[in-house]
RNA sequence: GGCCCGUUGGUGAAGCGGUUUAACACACUAGCCUUUCACGCUAGCAUGCAGGGGUUCGAAUCCCCUACGGGUCACCA
């Protein structure tokens, strides 16, 4: 049998790094058996839904290079994809659940519902829901009707069942139906609770495998009893650890701890590889030694039995190291291409760029690639290539304040004199002829140039430097520092 | 509170009863490379697998208890 499975996010908000990871296992599992992903929308919540938020998301996926056989944009054999749409389908199955006393009409209001539990809990009892209304008699019925009560459906959970989940990742494990209330299915405007609506989607849309995070372990008792009740095939549920943040605690919305959406790390300009890579290591291990891994790779190591059942923690500094390995791999006119819109927006160059404005910013990038952890840090990292006025640090004045400095400096600076234009490979025999005529080498000749020219005294390479500083600044700063010595 | 799940170093994480002297990676420390920074390379970094019992010739690996952490009990997904 062809293996399906699918990503069915809820289209309030931005794609989390949680959901991308679910979408990225549901992925590599469907694509590694040769079989369907898709993409479905439950935005039965609608009350939270953003408009346009579905779209954002999965254009988020595409970027990370996950995409899909069947969803909303590309249609499919099991269409329509978004739940709102599939209205007449929910009530159809609901209808025969009503039908067979399977569900029940519930006329309790939000208020009744609201005290019976806060009494429960007051008597340290488990909330659950009475179901004092399971068997209503016609007349009561009418005379809610009559007070104006629209009744919302809940399903009637059968008492004194054992459920037992056999999970792909957590084994079996056991629920007694005792422990659950009769839980709605429909409200009372019909639209269909979450819990029954995966449940048709995911047997409608012949969905063999459910990976979904942990949180919905505890869901999934409900789901067997409506999958039970309409006569569907369970599928293999595969519930994967949870994203905890770095002090182990569950991310919420707020915390700052941690960048939780995909979008963010775009316009970090981390690569979408190297996130990919990174979601992959949160709660699956491969089985080699090596963690970094192409998207193809990926499909062709994933697997369930290699998920972890224990959380997995989101490490940022890792991350980071990850996509600092992606860049350095990456052409760099791939760099360049990602790191413009930064330089541009602290403006320091306007765009579009000439050829050679280009060909100078590619060789400032170029000194950074490889240290580069995300795009972004570009703008900071090649400040001294666009300061018209240059801040010398208390370091740079310690080495300038050297006696030999002024005599190092003065050479350096006479031999400029006969250029037209200041090149890397000339400056290597310009270091070499300053060497012979002061007998300075080394340390002694490199540093007081640097400290002279960039202000500083750590950077890249000096000489590609020094070049793409220009022959006019060169000399400029040169003759102050000779100045104020 | 009930029900579920988890617990290996500074961090992520391998490990599935016997060459485990507990992989590998990140971080850190030291050294090498280098004018410097960064990159890269080399080395070091858990006498111990939450604690306590048990099973076994043998346990991080199986069982039980305790502690701690988490999930869930919605007309949210």
């Amino acid at each position: 049998m062809k293996i399906r499975t699918r990503y069915a996010p809820s289209p309030t908000g931005h794609l989390h790094i949680g959901g991308a990871r679910t979408a990225l296992f549901s992925y590599l599992l469907a694509k590694q058996q040769g079989g369907d992903f898709i993409v479905r929308i439950e935005d039965t919540d609608t009350e939270r839904n953003v408009p346009g938020a579905d779209k954002k998301q999965m254009d988020m996926l595409k970027w990370l290079g996950i995409d899909w056989d069947e969803s909303v944009d590309v249609g499919g054999p099991y269409a329509p994809y978004r739940c709102m749409e599939r209205m007449d389908i929910y009530n159809r199955y609901i209808d025969q659940l009503l039908a067979e006393g399977k569900a029940y009409l519930s006329y309790a209001t939000q208020e009744e519902i609201d005290k019976e539990r806060e009494e429960q809990l007051a008597r340290g009892e488990a909330p659950k829901y009475s179901g004092w209304d399971r068997d209503l008699t016609p007349e009561q019925r009418a005379k809610y009707e009559a007070e104006g009560r629209v009744p919302s459906v809940r399903f009637r959970v059968p008492e004194g069942q054992v459920i037992e989940i056999d999970d792909a990742i957590r084994g079996k494990v056991k629920f007694e139906t005792d422990g659950i209330g009769d839980f709605v299915i429909r409200r009372p405007d019909g639209r269909p609770i979450y819990n029954f609506a995966v449940v048709v989607d995911d047997a409608l849309m012949k969905i063999t495998h459910v990976i979904r995070g942990e949180e919905h372990l505890s869901n999934t008792p409900k789901q067997v009893l409506i999958y039970q009740a309409l006569g569907f095939e369970t599928p293999q549920f595969a519930h994967i650890p949870l994203i905890l943040n770095a002090e182990g605690k569950k991310m919420s919305k707020r915390d700052e701890s941690i960048i939780q959406f995909i979008d963010q790390y775009k316009d970090l300009g981390y690569l979408p590889e190297a996130i990919l890579n990174f979601l992959s290591l949160l709660g699956w291990s491969p089985e080699g030694e090596e963690e970094i891994f192409s998207k193809d790779e990926l499909v062709e190591r994933f697997s369930l039995e290699r998920v972890s059942k224990a959380p997995a923690i989101f490490d940022t500094g890792k991350l980071k190291w990850m996509n600092g390995q992606y860049i350095k791999k990456a052409p760099l006119e791939r760099i360049v291409d990602l790191a413009l819109p930064y330089l541009e927006k602290a403006g320091r160059i306007t765009l579009p760029l000439s050829d050679e404005q280009r060909a100078w910013v590619t060789r400032v990038i170029a000194l950074y690639q490889e240290q580069l952890e995300y795009v972004a840090q570009i703008v900071e990292l090649t400040d001294l290539f666009f300061q018209e006025e240059y801040k010398v640090t208390e370091e740079a004045k310690e080495v300038l304040s050297a006696p030999h400095v002024p005599e190092v400096l003065s050479s350096f600076l006479n031999k400029l004199d006969a250029l037209e234009t200041l090149e890397t490979d000339a400056l290597k025999d310009i270091f070499k002829q300053v060497q012979k005529e002061t007998g300075h080498k080394g340390k002694q000749l490199f540093m007081p140039v640097r400290a002279a020219v960039t202000g500083v005294v750590h950077g890249p390479d000096l000489r590609e430097s020094l070049a793409l500083i220009g022959l006019e600044t060169v000399r400029s700063r040169l003759q102050q520092q000779i100045d104020k010595a």
